[in-house]
RNA sequence: GGGGAUAUCGUCUAGCGGUUAGGACGAGGGAUUUUCAGUCCUUAAACCGGGGUUCGAUUCCCCGUAUCCCUACCA
């Protein structure tokens, strides 16, 4: 039988990476045993607030965007649809009675003002906490029943519960942290169908599952400690249980769950700062999964696709770093060809203000000569408006430039015989190449009789404000003689 | 309170009874150079504690400790 995985988001909200890299570890899984990955929402929780479907686009662009588009979901279809738990509520109604029936389950009409009362004694006197099964009778079955509908005439309200075997054990073979005893009896009767009619994740997990014919549940470690309930209902069903594995989850630097205070943590944030697919599938992956012996930490989706086994899973929860996936894009922005970061880059530009929203071809001209000068010192994508303003903004002297740079270089007093040079030499340059340029600046040190950091740094300075960037001839060449020119006089002229 | 899981450099990890405990990020130093960055070289940095098992434990078992997760008509 072929392996069948899936992922299986709520619409909660944006996704958070941790999510997303279960998405992963189940795409290569189907990937590598060549079988289908199935996304399907889970929505079956309507309270205002934790449903939220304007996210649901967001769910869909994260996948597209880490190239782990599924082979069935709800956006393209498929055989084993639908792929949205709220269109499949009649299946859940209809396998909640099956159960009622073997007695594996029965009706609760306990209110919620009982079950809170009973919580907040329990939890008072130090008990374990747990329905207290006042609605369930020996054999497992609703007791209720005639009792109630005797009293009001009618049926009321109630939810169904599973009938939790009261003894013995449920062992849950997880892939990834090893066997795993519970006692059946420190389970509670986990509710199945809501009032509302909805299930909740136990019943819908286990029925789709089982009708979509998945093989193999990979989800995050925050399910290992209900895993007996999942394992009991399924039982109950009478079907097979699929193979489990539960990756560890991620944290941030304080050991706490990942969350919004630790820095960025949905995966569009990243997207938008301008981290490469690939990059936050490489990081994403390690971050948790290790090829064994191998010393290495870059790897392609296909060399991953080879080596991945649940095995290789880390059995212990990952701290997310932030400067270890900086790194790691900034080795994927080095070995992208020029041309595909210049057009990743564009977008960052406009939204800057740097070139027009809809690009001039000078504008895309400049672009294309200086990104590349830059290349070697961004991280991320973001970074490329600072990185490059000086070259598509007008800059004035003094008021662009750093005050720390103009203190330390332009009091020297060779700088103004030096600009007059640079200025009547660059201006008659023939050919405006790098070496060229190189070749005039070198020149001019030696007839000023000046050390070559004398002349590069003043220079560095007056064409671009500043006392870091690309090499200084590169600088130049980039910014074009009219820029450079202009520059220098202006420099020359106030200093 | 109950239940489950986990524990190697600051961080991500390799190790699957005998190793100088390896790699990477980050940090320090050096080389290159024209600044920054990049690249290359290099240094420091770890087996949670206590009992077993064994000729021998980072590795296997138990206990403790710490941390994380679950304990909802949420997923």
């Amino acid at each position: 039988m072929s392996v069948r995985v899936r992922y299986a988001p709520s619409p909660t909200g944006s996704p958070h990476v941790g999510n997303l890299r279960t998405a992963i570890y189940n795409w290569i899984l189907a990937r590598k045993e060549g079988g289908q990955f199935i996304a399907r929402l889970e929505d079956t929780d309507r309270t205002p607030g934790r449903y939220l479907p304007e996210g649901i686009w967001e769910i869909e662009e994260s996948l597209r965007y880490l190239g782990t588009v599924p082979d069935e979901w709800w956006v393209g279809g498929g055989s084993a649809g639908p792929y949205v738990q709220s269109e499949r509520l009649e299946s859940y109604k209809v396998h909640a009675e099956m159960l009622i029936e073997s007695g594996h389950a029965y009706k609760c009409y306990c209110s919620r003002e009982r079950l809170e009362a009973m919580r907040m004694d329990q939890q008072a006197k130090n008990m374990p906490t747990g329905y207290d099964r006042t609605c369930r009778d020996e054999a497992g079955r609703s007791r209720m029943y005639a009792q109630r509908l005797a009293e009001l005439g009618h049926e009321p309200p109630y939810v169904v519960r599973l009938a939790m075997p009261l003894e013995g054990q449920t062992i849950v073979h997880d892939m990834v942290k090893g066997d795993i005893v519970y006692d059946n009896r420190t389970q509670d009767d986990q509710v199945l169908l809501k009032t509302d009619g909805f299930p909740t994740y136990f019943l819908a997990c286990a029925v789709d599952d089982h009708l979509m014919g998945i093989t193999h549940v990979i989800r995050g470690d925050d399910w290992l400690s209900s895993a007996a309930k999942f394992v009991a209902v399924i039982n109950a069903f009478g079907w097979e249980a699929p193979k489990l594995a539960h990756p560890p989850l991620i944290l941030g630097a304080d050991r706490k769950k990942l969350s919004k205070r630790h820095g960025s943590t949905q995966f569009m944030d990243f997207v938008k700062e301008g981290y490469l697919p690939e990059a936050l599938f490489n990081f994403l992956v390690l971050l948790g999964w290790s090829a064994g012996d191998e010393n290495r930490e870059l790897f392609s989706i296909g060399e991953i696709i080879e080596r991945f086994s649940l095995q290789g899973i880390s059995e212990h929860p990952a701290i997310f770093d932030y400067d270890k996936l900086k790194w790691i894009n900034g080795q994927y922005i080095r070995q992208s060809p020029q041309g595909r970061i210049i057009g990743l880059c564009i977008p960052y530009l406009i939204k800057a203000g740097l070139i027009s929203a809809e690009p001039t071809a000078e504008e895309l001209e400049i672009a294309r000569r200086v990104i590349p000068l830059e290349i070697e010192r961004m991280k991320v994508l973001s970074e490329v408006a600072d990185l490059t303003a000086y070259f598509f903004k007008d800059l004035d002297y003094p008021s662009g430039y750093e005050e720390k740079a103009v203190a330390k270089w332009f009091k020297v007093e060779h700088l103004k015989p030096m600009l007059l040079e640079e200025i009547t030499l660059l201006s008659n340059l023939k050919d405006w190449e790098v070496e060229g340029i190189e070749k005039v600046i070198r020149e001019i040190g030696d007839k000023l009789e000046l050390k070559f950091s004398e002349v590069i740094h003043p220079t560095r300075v007056a064409v671009t404000g500043r006392t870091v960037g690309p090499g200084l001839f590169e600088a130049i060449w980039g910014l074009g003689r009219e820029t450079t020119i202009l520059r220098l006089q202006r420099v020359f002229d106030r200093v």
